[in-house]
DNA sequence: ATGTTCTTGACCGAATCGGTTTAGAGAGGT
DNA sequence: ACCTCTCTAAACCGATTCGGTCAAGAACAT
């Protein structure tokens, strides 16, 4: 459109400038770039910020990924296959209690962060970005792989076991209203407090489960 | 620092073309601005998306506010005066009940976003905002004024209620997820549904307090 | 020393920034 | 008809920042 023609990269020899770097270097340089995309969007987040947050020069972001749109699709491929990746290691379909199930999504999404914490809020702002220059093609990416999310859904779920007064979609949306701030606290933690985190809303559910299950349902603790 | 030498706006006179608008007018531009700044910060938010969400030209936000700066800090003393307002006339500290005192905060939370939906996320990215051009005077109008967050603390409620075995910690950060993320939802459902939303949390605060309180204290539907 | 690889600061043209000026459209008075 | 006067947007301003490049120094190996 506007750039000078490009001859490079017709094969991907500068990714390999990257992927040849030490995995922590690379995991700076990612969580760098998904902490801006995600807080600004693909437009806000400027090339300069990203090196910034790097600690690298910008020259170097164009040197490993080229261009900024091939960074940004770069981290949506990464962040896609990271979550398939731990869908499909942790996802037990066969699970049929409604909080077993919210457990096992989150220490998915857990597991998902300890690689890079910065994800759920890059996904989450990726799935509204509306730029022109990537737009197409994350809607080319979203159809084309199979969508994690829903792999998630809760369809199958038994829900019998609720004590009969317990409005069920009510509890569904506060569970995900739960969900959403559960997420957005873990994004601002360090590392380590992650799996105190999971079991604080772990004990959550177990509250709530004991409180809303019939009594025959109800496990003793 | 950078900018020519402005001999405009001593005493105020720019704003009072702002105020002279009809107060739908000023609403739709106040909404865009919230909505800008809330969403991108005060240095990535630009007086031409404001001004393009809000329907009318850039050279019309500066006709009314004189400066970008001005317009971001006249926001800040209009959402607290909303808020002290609120909060002044509907805060009731002889409520001690726990989930009394958040149905509470919650209905004052919705007065505000049925003036401006955008105020919450505006606020709680002001109170992060860290650029040079604005974070000293942020700083100098929170000090000053009396804070309305303060008056929301949750000093001097009565949590004697609740069932022994409950982990009250654990409940009040299940809480704060709750409300985080109803606070979300609220942003992006349009005037009408605020109330609705209002009744669902309500319903869901009544729902925990039957099962989490002592059988005493739970009152007949 | 010499060649080679990394890395960067300075730089490019284009775009956008905050902010100003100009000029046209419209309302109202005469 | 003409003349103000107000409101508004488009064109414009210099400065900054944008995505992207490049020449030249640092670092390392030989």
């Amino acid at each position: 459109m506007r750039q000078p023609i490009r001859s490079k990269n017709f094969g991907g020899e500068i990714l390999e400038k990257f992927l040849s770097l030490s995995q922590e270097k690379r995991n700076v340089i990612i969580d760098a770039a998904l902490r801006m995309f995600g807080a600004n969007g693909y437009k806000k987040a400027s090339v300069s910020d990203i090196a910034a947050a790097a600690g690298i020069s910008k020259a170097m972001v164009f040197h490993y990924f080229g261009t900024k749109k091939a960074l940004y699709l770069y981290l949506i491929n990464l962040c896609g296959s990271i979550m398939m990746n731990e869908v499909n290691e942790k996802f037990d379909n066969s699970i049929t209690d409604f909080f077993d199930r919210i457990k096992m999504s989150s220490q998915i999404e857990v597991s998902v962060m300890k690689k890079h914490a910065a994800i759920p809020s890059f996904l989450a702002s990726m799935y509204f970005e509306n730029d022109e220059e990537v737009k197409d093609d994350i809607k080319a990416i979203l159809d084309g792989g199979d969508d994690f999310r829903n792999k998630i859904a809760f369809a199958g779920v038994d829900t019998s076991k609720f004590k009969d007064e317990i409005d069920l979609k009510l509890v569904m949306k506060m569970l995900s209203w739960i969900a959403d701030g559960y997420t957005k606290q873990l994004s601002n933690q360090s590392e380590f407090d992650f799996d105190t985190m999971l079991n604080e809303l772990n004990e959550c559910l177990d509250m709530l489960k004991n409180n809303f299950y019939k009594e025959e349902f109800v496990r003793i603790e």
